[in-house]
DNA sequence: GTTACATGTAATATAATATGTTACAGGTTG
DNA sequence: CAACCTGTAACATATTATATTACATGTAAC
């Protein structure tokens, strides 16, 4: 099973607002660019609106971003639409048998493995910022051109 | 939401073969130390068979390892029981507008850097091996004596 | 202040998935 | 043959992701 791809789409709203600041960019917009419903960019939306990210108010048309896009990394957008809960990227199952040496010992033993795994992932994920997206999609436009 | 639990399971049935070489483990036995059905056992002993991991025979009771627990990363569990579908980490998004400019380049701006961050993932697993995890819980027993 | 329109959010529908369970077919050993 | 195990299909249940409808609330322009 994946990621849920409301990362993904965080990343293509911040883009988005990124490419068009001079717009107006209303839910209804930006769902006509990531193809879906105009409710699943709104909610997407409020998770970026309360780490800060993007400026957004009740009655007001359109969002625009909070920060300069080279300040937000691919980790703030992953945080900030919690796809996965938090220290949890590797679920481990529950009640093993404390009369079993391994039973009572695993999860503790497996948590800081997989702690240190989760952390290279977002580590990764924090070298990136929504600039590096941007530029790579202008550089891809430009190579279309061609 | 987390990676499946099948994944700590993996790891917690090889620490079991490690540590009990001398016994017939069979997956009811196995069963009651991570205290689940045996027939989820089996299916994720399965996994382990195809990926030559482990020993398991129709008709013979009980599983043992097929390589020594420091030739085992936790890569090869986490490839093995395929929790995640290979090289999707990250779900993304389809079908995003081909008439908007970001709409048309996102997928391919955003993949590479998904997976820079799902290999810096593996590499960390394939770091630590089933002995490594047997060490820690030996070492957490040998703790909770004193 | 009322009209037009946007956001926020609850409620619901649907599909996909994880996990557990039953049932049983087929293999192996004594 | 008898006892027992693995492999696997079939099904139940719970959880989750995504999409959608409906509507309450906020804002701005006229």
């Amino acid at each position: 099973m994946s990621i849920s791809s409301r990362f993904a789409v965080a990343i293509h709203i911040l883009s988005l607002l990124g490419m068009n600041k001079d717009q107006v960019n209303t839910s209804e917009w930006i769902a006509g660019s990531v193809n879906t419903n105009p409710v699943v960019i709104r909610k997407i939306t409020g998770y970026l609106k309360n780490a800060g990210l993007v400026h957004v108010r009740p009655g007001v048309a359109g969002a625009s971003l909070a920060r300069d896009l080279s300040e937000i990394s691919l980790l703030d957008v992953y945080k900030a639409v919690q796809v996965v809960p938090e220290n949890e990227l590797f679920g481990i199952h529950d009640q093993p048998n404390p009369a079993c040496t391994v039973g009572r010992n695993i999860q503790q033993a497996i948590e800081p493995l997989f702690a240190t795994a989760q952390l290279a992932l977002e580590k990764a994920l924090g070298n990136v910022t929504i600039a590096d997206v941007v530029s790579n999609i202008l550089e891809r436009e430009r190579l279309r051109s061609n």
